[in-house]
DNA sequence: AAAAATTGTTGACTATCGTCAATACTTTTC
DNA sequence: GAAAAGTATTGACGATAGTCAACAATTTTT
C-alpha cells in the first residue's frame, strides 16, 4: 500500500516506529485508472502526490490545443503543481495517469499536525524539492544547449525506464520536439547518421 | 548590509527580535566585483547565496566553449548550484557577477546551529525552493511550447528588470537563442512583423 | 472478429534558426 | 584620449526542424 513511500522517507530522515505509525494515520491512498485525471486545469492542487505504483504525466495545453508534457512521474517520484499548491489558485496544468496508478499523499490540511509530531517531515520535503530542482536545472541546460540528438541521448541515459514505458510521441513532447523529428533523430542515432 | 535578507525572512516566517539577532551572528556577507566568480566549475558549492545588491548569472560551458546561461539572480533572489551543494561534488556551473554585487549567506556548516534556535528556518528554505521550482517549471513550459517571439515576450513581461540591466546576448543565451536571432525577434516585435 | 483509435515511420516541401562575416556604436581599460 | 573589448544589427547562405500527408502496424474498444 505505502511501502515505497516509507522506504523513501526512511532513506532521507530517521523515523521511530511510533512516528511512522502516526504518519500512517494521515496518509491517503488513491487509485487512478489509466487516462483518468489526478488534476485538471482549473482545479486547485491540494497535495503532493507520491507515486507508489504506475506512471503519470503533467502537461499543459496551448492555444492550438497542442499538449506539452512538463513532467513524467514514475514509482518513487512526486508530482503536483506547486504553483497552484502554494497559492491555492486554479492550476493551468493537467495531470493524468499513463497506466493504472496508485498514489499516496498527505493532504495539505494535515501538514501542520504531522509536523507537530514529526518535525523532520519539513526536512524531507525540502530534500525532495532540492533533488527535483537539480533535475529540472539539468533539463533546462539540455534544452538550451544541446541538439535534439544530444537531448534525446541524455534523456535515454537518465530515464531508461521512461523510454520503455511511455509512447515515443510523449517523449518528443517532453523534449520540445515533434514526433516526426524524434522519429528521425532515432533513425539517425541507430543507423549511424 | 543584510536588510533585504531579513525583510524577506520576515515576509515568510515570523521571527522574534531575539531570533533575528542569533541569525545575524551566523550570516556572512561578501562583496563580489563585476566579472568575479562566486563559484567556478570544479568548486564545491557550500552555500545558498542571497543577493542583497547587484546581479549574478549561473552558466555552463559546452564542448565548443559556448556559454549557456542557466539562471540570473537579482536583488532578493537566491543563487547556487543545489546539485553540488547537496552532494558536495564539484560543480559543473560557473556563477559570476554582472555588476558589483553583495551577497549574504549562512554557511551549510552553520545550518544545524541555526535550525536549533530557529526551527522555522527549514520552512523558509522550503518555501523559497517551491517558488523557485514553480518559476523554473514555467520556464520549461515556455521553452518546449512557445516560439522565440513568445518566449521573449514572456521573459520581458516576467522579468522587465533583467531586460534593462543585462546585455541582450545574455538574454538570448538564457532563452536558448543566438544573439542574431534575438535581435531579429525584437525587430519583428517592434516593427510589427 | 471487426471497427476505431493510437502509434511510429517516411517523403516532399517550407519556414525558421544558426553560421559566418561585415559594420557601427558604446563602454572599458590603460 | 587612444586602443581594445564588448555589444547590437544586418545580410547572405545553408542546415535543420516543423508541417502536411500517406501509410503500416499495433492496441483498444465494441
Amino acid at each position: 500500500m505505502s511501502a515505497l513511500f516509507f522506504k523513501k522517507l526512511r532513506e532521507k530522515i530517521s523515523l521511530t516506529t511510533q512516528e511512522e505509525e502516526i504518519i500512517r494515520r494521515y496518509i491517503i491512498s488513491k487509485k487512478i485508472r489509466k487516462k483518468q485525471y489526478l488534476l485538471q486545469a482549473g482545479d486547485v492542487c491540494k497535495a503532493l502526490a507520491f507515486v507508489e505504483q504506475g506512471a503519470l504525466r503533467a502537461y499543459s495545453v496551448d492555444d492550438k490545443g497542442q499538449e506539452h508534457i512538463i513532467r513524467f512521474a514514475m514509482e518513487g517520484w512526486t508530482i503536483s503543481d506547486l504553483d497552484s499548491f502554494m497559492t491555492s489558485e486554479p492550476s493551468i496544468y493537467n495531470i493524468d495517469a499513463l497506466e493504472d496508478t496508485e498514489i499516496i499523499f498527505i493532504p495539505k490540511s494535515a501538514w501542520e499536525e504531522v509536523k507537530k509530531v514529526v518535525p523532520q517531515y519539513e526536512l524531507f520535503i525540502r530534500l525532495e524539492l532540492m533533488a527535483a530542482y537539480s533535475d529540472m536545472q539539468k533539463r533546462i541546460t539540455a534544452l538550451i544547449s544541446l541538439t535534439p540528438e544530444e537531448t534525446y541521448t541524455y534523456f535515454v541515459s537518465v530515464y531508461p525506464c521512461i523510454v520503455q514505458r511511455v509512447p515515443q510521441h510523449m517523449i518528443a513532447s517532453y523534449l520540445g520536439l515533434t514526433p516526426e523529428t524524434l522519429s528521425r533523430v532515432r533513425k539517425r542515432l541507430f543507423t549511424g547518421k
